[in-house]
RNA sequence: GGCGCCGUACCCAAGUGGCUAAGGGAGCAGUCUGCAAAACUGCGAUGCGGCGGUUCGAACCCGCCCGGCGCCU
């Protein structure tokens, strides 16, 4: 079993470019599940904020890693992909192509073409670290990186603490620098046969899309949501409360600002973030970008994903096996 | 038509004769291998409504013109 016969299709793009929209009639052609590449889908009660379909709007499609573990629970790249790979393997085995769906860039990215086998968090040494860096400012931090791993240390900002404390823990646990261990990585594996879809549209188009979103997750319910929350006793220096929705609005809540100002914070927020998206993908090899424009229905759009999915199904160098000449041809009458 | 106030970047705005025209907002560009919706980095005026003048030197003073606002007729 080498890669080339396990096919995957992965749909990429910013924040409310409309990726779910698209992916669940592909789904449903492909007789397949939805497998979310999404960082902050996997926090259970959070739904609103994170944009959940609910579940009356997925057409029957399963949607797998998303509701994951409480927000109050760790969670990182290693441990998504671990779960990934578990689904990928399971759709393989009952001849299905996964069809993955997301805008989280190091996710897709540790699919596709792999992740460092390093050790996972050691969470007491970072708080060390974290305490060191309070006491005596980013800097202690960086000379020490400089002293066990110099190439990486020049690479980074000296502010930049997350990835210092990272390279430190690297060498703590594994007594090697982490500059050698990506190097020797490199992202080079290739354990699928991979369809990228890159999903885009004009950036003012974007925008507007974004602000209407926001208002219509404030509609739903989003302050009520990151109440109960709060009520619940997650508090704001979560890494899942620090996402997109429950920060600002956590931060109206608790009087820093008027609700007025948490909403143009949202929304601001939320455009500088799928602007990192879009430049995260950009340099993201192989993407197979279809730009999305307001005046083409989803319809349309979704006839042409469907004609770079036959095209890489129909491919014999992709997997040629019965199953998926089964789904193209049942993707050929759909269409 | 007369008088007064104002005109500095996409927006707000400091500067009222002498270092390279503050600052904020918005925006743009980027970094990323186990917290990634996080974290971190970089970037706007050879120019102050226009044209002349005064001065060694003008966003700043003077004149005319253009534009905006207000009051008067």
């Amino acid at each position: 079993m080498d890669s080339l016969c396990k096919p995957l299709i992965v749909v990429v793009g910013p924040t409310a470019v409309g990726k779910s929209h698209m992916a669940i009639p592909l789904a449903q052609a492909l007789r397949t599940d939805i497998l979310t590449a999404d960082s902050r889908q996997v926090y259970r009660g959070m739904d609103i904020g994170m944009d959940k379909p609910p579940v009356e709007q997925r057409g029957g499609v399963p949607h797998r890693l998303i509701d994951l573990v409480e927000p109050d629970q760790p969670f990182n790249v290693g441990e998504y992909r671990r779960l990934a790979l578990a689904e990928m393997a399971r759709l393989h085995q009952e001849g299905r192509v996964p069809l993955m769906v997301g805008g989280t860039g190091l996710y897709v990215r540790a699919i596709v073409r792999g992740l460092w086998d390093g050790p996972p968090a050691d969470w007491e040494y970072r708080h060390r670290l974290m305490d060191l860096a309070r006491a005596e400012g980013a800097e202690a931090l960086y000379r020490q990186l400089a002293h066990v791993d110099p190439e990486l240390a020049a690479r980074l900002h000296p502010r930049d603490e997350i990835k210092m404390i990272r390279g430190l823990e690297a060498y703590y646990v594994t007594g090697r620098r982490l500059s050698d261990l990506h190097r020797e990585h490199g992202f080079a594996e290739t354990p699928f046969s991979t369809l990228l879809i890159g999903l885009t549209r004009d950036r003012h188009e974007l925008y507007r899309r974004i602000d209407a979103r926001v208002d219509e997750q404030l509609a739903n319910g989003l302050v009520e949501e990151t109440r109960r929350l709060l009520t619940q006793g997650y508090d704001r220096h979560l890494s899942s409360m620090k996402g997109l929705g429950y920060r600002q609005i956590a931060g109206y809540l608790d009087g820093d600002y008027p609700y007025e100002e948490a909403v143009r914070l949202l929304k601001r927020d939320t455009r500088h973030f799928a602007k990192r998206q879009l430049t995260w993908f950009r340099k993201e090899p192989g993407i197979v970008w279809i730009e999305m424009h307001e005046r083409e229905s989803a319809e349309a759009v979704v006839v042409r994903l469907m004609v770079l999915v036959q095209r890489f199904l129909a491919d014999p160098t992709n997997c040629s096996s019965a199953a998926s000449a089964h789904q193209s041809a049942a993707l050929m009458a759909g269409a």
